[in-house]
DNA sequence: GGGTTCAGTAAACAGTTGTGTGCCGGGCGC
DNA sequence: GCGCCCGGCACACAACTGTTTACTGAACCC
């Protein structure tokens, strides 16, 4: 199947990481629809011109920075939702890996917190995409759970979608904490813990027939 | 008190205002960092080098449009949410108030949610100052109803930020609905008043001894 | 070993940017 | 009515931007 990476392919797939790298390097202090193509490439060290061998754009670049931010997240989520069965412990769990992911990737929390709204069309509705899947993933596990028995799949996601929103929200704020902005660490967590534990409350006491008016 | 508007201040009113319009109305399809002094200066119709008779800095006008954009909207939460009392019927009034402000003054929105995380440190800490203003007055107004009582401030403080970062996402959901991505406003309306409901049937049975483990 | 492929180069292109200077001219206070 | 105030202007500055062009040279395939 897969033959041999060819030792220039390999040199282009460096490259291609340096660009990468110092586009989510440059990210930390400024949005992606003000990151200069000549600015990466400066950091990088090559001329501007070699950018076009692996980008078409600087949208191109932070399209791909999106997969690579979210990709290994999914099952961070995965092991965090299913190692656990009991709500407190779960919850306890899943804080805790959200707090590590982010001490381990600031910049891609940081990446996607900025950009989710930001001002590229392109890496906003990657970005969108991506965190539509973990929606769709999270109702997923949660429907295994035995207090969602008699869920419409459209409860489900929107528990789902709860779920999400709020995990960006902590991630977000992990972050300002680690870098002194706002609460300190253990406030996040804290706080974090008892939104989830308000939600799982919620849903434990949800009643499955309709409890709003129509649109 | 106030004195004569005096012609001249009035002029100069009117030439700020048309600078803060232009740059909200440029901020559609870009974002403050790489919104440049001369691309405002040329949409109204004056010379760049008149810019500085009204603000330092380009992220000084959006420090600026952060009060404009949020001010108005203290009066719009607070009838919300004491207007009803019993949760149903204040969801819906809660809910269709939010997509009554977007529709009005989308802009606002749009600039509140792309720079809220964005990469002007001024503009980003201006805003998480409003935010919080906006989640004690909530948390203030929750405080007074019976289902409250006993509830500790840091408890009610936890739920003002929720309601309040629900309320951020309900928003930015309903903006991308009027621009046509994602799903249509009735049901970013549907789901909004759902997670509304979750979270008010997890408060109503939050018991006010520790949930969760200390830090 | 010879020809091809291709990541990276240097140079030039026409625009753009933020900021500083000196100056005008109409509203203002006296 | 005179003189100051001050919002706005024109111009110049150096620095920077994205993109194209023709090129070099090393790794590659046969």
């Amino acid at each position: 199947m897969s033959t041999t990476p060819s030792q220039r392919d390999l040199q282009k797939a460096r490259t291609r990481r340096a660009l990468l790298d110092a586009g989510l390097g440059l990210l930390k202090e400024q949005s992606l629809s003000s990151l200069g193509l000549r600015e990466i490439t400066r950091a990088v060290g090559i001329s501007p011109a070699a950018f076009y061998r692996h980008f078409r754009d600087v949208s191109d670049l932070g399209v791909a920075l999106v997969e690579e931010s979210l990709g290994s997240l999914h099952e961070v989520i995965r092991s965090g939702l299913t190692e656990h069965t009991e709500d407190a412990e779960r919850i306890d769990h899943l804080v805790g890996a959200i707090a590590a992911y982010v001490r381990a990737h600031p910049e891609h929390i940081r990446f996607v917190a900025s950009e989710r709204h930001g001002g590229v069309a392109a890496v906003r509705t990657a970005i969108a995409a991506e965190l539509d899947r973990f929606a769709a993933e999270v109702a997923g596990l949660l429907a295994e759970d035995e207090v969602s028995r008699g869920w419409s799949t459209e409860d489900l996601r929107m528990l789902g979608e709860t779920y999400v929103d709020n995990m960006v929200m902590t991630a977000s704020a992990f972050l300002e904490a680690a870098q002194g902005d706002g609460p300190a660490s253990e406030a996040v967590a804290h706080t974090a813990r008892r939104q989830l534990h308000l939600i799982s409350l919620g849903r434990r006491h949800w009643t499955t027939s309709g409890q709003t008016s129509g649109a």
